[in-house]
DNA sequence: CCTTGACTTAGAGCTAACTATAACTGTTAG
DNA sequence: CTAACAGTTATAGTTAGCTCTAAGTCAAGG
């Protein structure tokens, strides 16, 4: 139940500050608050949001559309099934990357293996 | 041994006449070339390049990268070793990053099972 | 001959995702 | 008390990778 200040969570995550503040300015971290001093206060559930932001990011989900997903978590189970759509659609594009991925690493490794 | 012109080419390896010419300036394609009326004649091996370079940026390499292999592709075998120590590197960021894919994979999946 | 259409170029414009700057404020150590 | 420091904001700048525009050229069909 910890409290982070922007350079701790900044280092738990692995993203500077301008990053996380970029990030809330976009509107995918409605729930960071301030302390008196006006200065962030992040929590662990913020740690936990952002470490499921880069997994959606690190697997080609744009920011606008990662903001449109925590939009749908805001409104709680009222759109369960929107959200749980949208997350077994990005489920299957994962699975048609990581084959592609594959893929191309046998065009890699075959080209290794040319030795010309 | 046939002919394409920019736009049967641009259809063959799914990339816009934008982008062709784009990656020419940049000098990715260095072997294109034209008729007498100025005119961009792709033949088979340069498709195939812009089969790998697809696969080199499908996985991550940055144009400018894709550049310096080609860059070493010239010089022959002088650069062999060279050339493929790049590639040798990339395959094991290929691997990591498929890894990274399967963890991210995971997490999503997990998200959609919650059921929350 | 003339128009249509596919090409050419140089260079401008665009988008996503940061990244940095400037000016300022509040906290803390000496 | 004050200097250093870590944060704040609004806004500007950067980078990669396209994507488009404008003005022009050339070949082919009617």
């Amino acid at each position: 139940m910890s409290l982070y200040t922007i350079a701790q969570a900044s280092q738990e995550v692995e993203l500077t500050p301008y990053t996380l503040r970029y990030y809330e300015k976009e509107g995918l971290l409605p729930n960071v608050t301030k302390d008196a001093a006006g200065r962030r206060k992040y929590r662990d559930t913020d740690l936990q949001m952002i470490g499921f932001i880069k997994c959606l990011k690190g697997t080609g989900m744009s920011l606008k559309q990662i903001k449109e997903y925590g939009d749908l978590y805001k409104q709680g189970k009222a759109k369960f099934n929107e959200r749980n759509v949208m997350l077994e659609s990005h489920r299957e594009k994962i699975l048609e990357e990581i084959k592609t991925q594959k893929k191309y690493l046998k065009m890699v490794e075959a080209k290794i293996e040319m030795k010309i």
